[in-house]
RNA sequence: GCGCCUGUAGCUCAGUCGGAUAGAGCAACUGCCUUCUAAGCAGUAGGUCGCAGGUUCGAUUCCUGCCAGGCGCGCCA
């Protein structure tokens, strides 16, 4: 319906441009929004305010002229426009015929799935990088927000057409690595950890399990047997990890090894690639990439005085490892405690040759705090340090720790109370929505018992006149325009937010209108019109709750 | 010192092409179940959108300065 209107505005505005009403120039798309006051239609449009500097004339004026000329030109009726009216300092707002807005209800449900899809992003390829924890330890907070979040922005890009790869880049070389190898065999020997190394109470079970199945690593010369217990430790680990984001509905195409890089002359294919464009320089002995040319704060070492490689070396390597792997795109997402990398990342994409505002994007997640009890909880007995993955989904649950991590944008910084999400009430968003699907499931089940036929073919549409029926059905519409936007914005905390309003104009409704007969009441055509609007709602809230990553259980 | 992020109701937070009377949940108060899931709904109350300027028909939104808080500034990984 909003194409429709938008594209009757288009033509009014053209119609009237022809002949000499109005002189301007007409935008190449007319943005209706919806109105918060329902008294002002179920679209508006500021059209005539923003037109009214270039054509010289009043807002009200310019308004006027829009909807004379959609009048003469017979255009409101095709759009499904029951009303237009000017209000305030010039909008227009127009009001939408019943059967033409319902007409959305069946095309929900015939879509099913796909509704709220679109090909906004047809023809990106896009890398999405996240979480990328050390293999030396469980996932804690920072990275189960992004476990939550990265995955359902790899959801909502998809369905927004774009072709998505997520990838977890495993730091799998390099000092930390062995200081992991070094702790884990301290641990198995009863002796003290080395004193920057790891001190968790996991080691000690890596330790036990690595003992276990290979007990002659112990007895190896030391610097063997770090090796030794490093790289089993590892396996391990990473195994761990894995099947921890497995748990959460976090699936990764690609676990990309940052030893890896340095396999088949990987590394120096890279640096010839930078070389070519111009900005590598060695001094003092070290290789530098000179990425203060596009905007970093100083020059970075890739290869050090030493001839070892700095981690820098292995980003340079990674970004062109992308980039030949085709993606158009690379999503770096990152804890704030990294945020310092913007530039330097950045910088690599530019001294690569592409462009650094549009081939790479880096998406920044503020600090999780996670309190229990009205105190802040920072201890965790397995990783010694903060609270893992593991322990918040132990918590409360994969569903409500997803659903909450998601909602919020990734910016600002949150607080998540163990004790509110352990709610079933409506402080708890994710109960509030899945309530929401539950209801609808349960009216629709006993719908199927009084013999009501919610099928497409019997819809009519004319009968869903009620207010609230009118708001549910709009707010329906909205979907695939919450879907763009938010894969737009990279935003899929508006999937969140969009589907509790949802849930809430479904509520709202469900007081206000009965769908099942009362009593001996035969079912009437009401009945199914209005069965098969909450089918077309428990779709939508059915398809959100799936681009974040959260079940939609039919029974509560 | 420099850079990034944040500042909206008592609390937790929404609010991007600048739009009409700034929203939701909780907490407080008042109603609504002998009939669809009350894990719900309706209502009352609650605000100098950190502060001060600027841009314009119009600013919570854009720009500048300041204040407050968080985080980051290695030939570590």
């Amino acid at each position: 319906m909003q194409s429709e209107v938008a594209s009757a505005i288009y033509k009014a505005l053209e119609i009237a441009k022809k002949s000499n009403l109005l002189q301007c120039q007409i935008p190449a798309q007319i943005i209706l929004e919806r109105p918060k006051n329902r008294d002002h239609g179920d679209y508006a449009t500021s059209i005539a305010l923003t037109l009214a500097k270039q054509a010289n004339l009043q807002p009200r004026v310019i308004a006027q002229v829009i909807i004379d000329s959609m009048n003469s030109n017979n255009l409101l009726t095709p759009a499904g426009i029951s009303k237009t009216e000017i209000a305030g300092p010039g909008f227009i707002n127009i009001f939408l015929a019943t059967a033409s807005q319902a007409a959305i209800i069946p095309k929900i449900i015939s879509t099913g799935k796909e509704y709220g899809s679109s090909n906004l992003l047809v023809g990106k390829k896009i890398n999405l990088e996240f979480v990328s924890a050390n293999p030396t330890g469980p996932l804690h907070l920072g990275h189960t927000r992004w476990a939550a979040v990265g995955d359902s922005l790899g959801r909502v890009l998809s369905a927004a057409g774009a072709e998505v790869t997520r990838e977890f880049y495993v730091n799998d070389r390099g000092n930390q690595m062995d200081l992991f190898g070094a702790s884990i065999r301290a641990a198995a020997l009863n002796q003290p950890r080395p004193e920057s190394g790891y001190h968790g109470e996991y080691i000690e079970d890596l330790a036990n399990q690595i003992q276990k199945s290979n007990p002659d690593l112990i007895s190896l010369p030391e610097s063997e047997s770090i090796a030794a217990f490093r790289d089993a430790g590892y396996k391990l680990q990473l195994a761990q990890q894995n099947r921890v984001l497995d748990n959460f509905g976090t699936h990764f195409d690609v676990w990309f090894s940052e030893k890896a890089l340095y396999e088949n002359n990987f590394f120096d294919h890279s640096l010839n690639k930078l070389k070519a464009q111009g900005h590598v320089y060695e001094s003092e002995g070290a290789i530098w990439l000179r990425t203060t040319d596009f905007g970093d704060d100083k020059d970075r070492v890739m290869i050090k005085s030493d001839g070892s490689f700095a981690y820098f070396a292995s980003d340079s390597a990674y970004y062109v490892s992308k980039r030949e792997r085709g993606f158009n795109l690379c999503i770096y997402m990152l804890g704030a405690d990294h945020h310092g990398y913007v530039g330097r990342i950045k910088a690599i994409a530019a001294c690569a040759g592409d462009d650094k505002d549009k081939d790479v994007e880096i998406l920044i997640g503020q600090m999780v705090k996670i309190i229990e009890g009205g105190e802040e909880i920072k201890l965790s007995k397995r990783a010694g340090t903060i609270i893992t993955l593991e322990e918040l989904v132990e918590k409360v649950g994969k569903d409500a720790a997803r659903y909450t991590l998601t909602r919020f944008p990734t910016d600002t910084p949150m607080v998540m109370d163990v004790d509110l999400l352990r709610k079933n009430t409506n402080e708890n968003p994710v109960y509030y929505v899945q309530y929401a699907h539950a209801r609808i499931c349960a009216v629709l089940r006993n719908a199927k018992d009084y013999g009501i036929d919610y099928e497409i073919k019997s819809f009519n549409p004319e009968l869903l006149v009620h207010e609230r029926e009118r708001e549910l059905i709009g707010l329906l519409a909205e979907f695939p325009r919450i879907v763009s936007a938010a894969a737009q914005a990279r935003e899929p905390h508006r999937v969140a937010r969009y589907i509790e309003d949802l849930a809430s104009q479904y509520h709202r409704f469900y007081n206000d209108c009965r769908v099942l007969p009362l009593g001996d009441e035969k079912p009437t055509e009401l009945n199914s019109a209005r069965a098969t609007l909450c089918l077309a709602t428990a779709q939508v809230i059915s398809n959100g709750l799936d681009l974040l990553g959260v079940s939609a259980p039919e029974k509560m």
